[in-house]
DNA sequence: GTAATAGTGTCTTTTAGACAATATTGG
DNA sequence: CCAATATTGTCTAAAAGACACTATTAC
């Protein structure tokens, strides 16, 4: 079971990576990894439920947005032999995600640059983070997904903020707001961000939504 | 590991089911099933080798479509305590499926009506299934998917004819075949149908083409 | 000729893209 | 007033929906 776990930090989608022990029992000693690992059979009543819980472990968050990713399973993964494995990702919002967790001291978070991390990852955990990389903004392009990336209440402007950092491209504001607003799964709250400017509305998840998928993605020329 | 192996037989959706062997050792005895079984680990290199051994075993069929699916693991699925399995689906051609194929006496192929099949299934797999047909639908509203459906040669209606199958409703041909063309993943063969009237093109698929995307679901309207 | 199916054309509707215009705040 | 950001409007383009029309075969 490993999980990636995105979120948006200082204006870059980054990825929660912990340090494998530096013990040479251990297959990859100090590398980095996705957080994960063995399903604890008491504790955990199914996969979803293993998931959760190396979350809450690492970031004290207990309700992202998480959707299985794949399973990975070869001779080659592990050097101990044919191993597999349960693939998960999530989306946090920033202020739910201090740099330290709860068990989290040997965890770091580690930005998106292209298809991955700069670091060398351990197992193959290389081609899971490039999978869950590419089936994120791909469902960006049609999916309400960056919402999960935001505190509960958020300005349109911060909303298409996230869809910018994780498309890596800008989206014009006008066709923006007329496809979020139709799409319906925000609703306004009676409060308004202030600033040096004009002051903005503030938005939250109606809490009736769960995805929502838009009529079509985003541009029908240049992508896919 | 279970797979979901669907193809169009007599202009009905159907999924490949086997029976389980009736002795009261095994769990659901007698109980049809997704076909299936344990990853061997010196045949199989990764998981989706394990995957198409199973599909061939049961239809002969070699190169099918094949996608993960996801992962099923819970401490309730198999009376026998927590376990896991993996899950595929596949689409085949009618052409290449006999209803025997090598070791498949005990299988057959069932007709999906709603969300599933009629007759009950062992351990969690009406739910796989389940998953299974809701993600055929839904990627048939915006993929290429149903081309894998038929023989290598087909005409345009035949290809209308497997989006209507697995759609459940009717598309209109027009658009249908506008969207088709400009997506740019089948061509001409210089060969026609002939039948009782005017003769039909026949196409096969472009040997680069993988599954195409198209730029929007089929019906704004009504769906998602 | 007619029946049947293959294939094309025309018009409307929806929504994205481009870009401009207006609105509301702090200073 | 001006700067800055929020919000709306207008026009164009792409592709689907509806539906009519033409084309080519067997008979």
């Amino acid at each position: 079971m490993d999980v990636a776990i995105f979120t948006v930090r200082q204006q870059q989608l980054s990825v929660l990576l912990v340090q494998r022990p530096n013990t040479p029992d251990e297959p990859f000693p100090g590398l980095w990894a996705l957080p994960g690992g063995f399903v604890d059979i008491d504790r955990d009543r199914d996969l979803e439920a293993c998931a959760l819980r190396k979350l809450r472990d690492k970031t004290a968050v207990t309700s992202p947005y998480l959707e299985q990713l794949g399973s990975w399973g070869s001779k080659d993964r592990d050097p101990r032999g044919w191993s597999t494995t349960h693939a998960y990702f999530a989306l946090i919002p920033d202020a739910g995600t201090p740099e330290a967790g709860a068990n989290a001291a040997d965890a770091a978070w580690n930005p998106i640059t292209g298809n991955g991390v700069t670091v060398k990852l351990a197992f193959d955990h290389r081609e899971i983070l490039e999978t869950a990389i590419d089936r994120l903004r791909s469902k960006v392009e049609y999916t309400s997904l960056p919402v999960y990336l935001l505190p509960t209440e958020f300005t349109m402007t911060e909303l298409q903020r996230m869809f910018e950092i994780v498309l890596g491209r800008e989206v014009e504001k006008s066709a923006f707001r007329t496809r979020v607003f139709s799409a319906d799964f925000i609703e306004p709250v009676p409060r308004m961000r202030e600033g040096q400017q004009r002051p903005a509305q503030l938005y939250r998840l109606q809490r009736s939504s769960g995805v929502v998928f838009f009529p079509r993605t985003f541009s029908p020329r240049g992508h896919r």
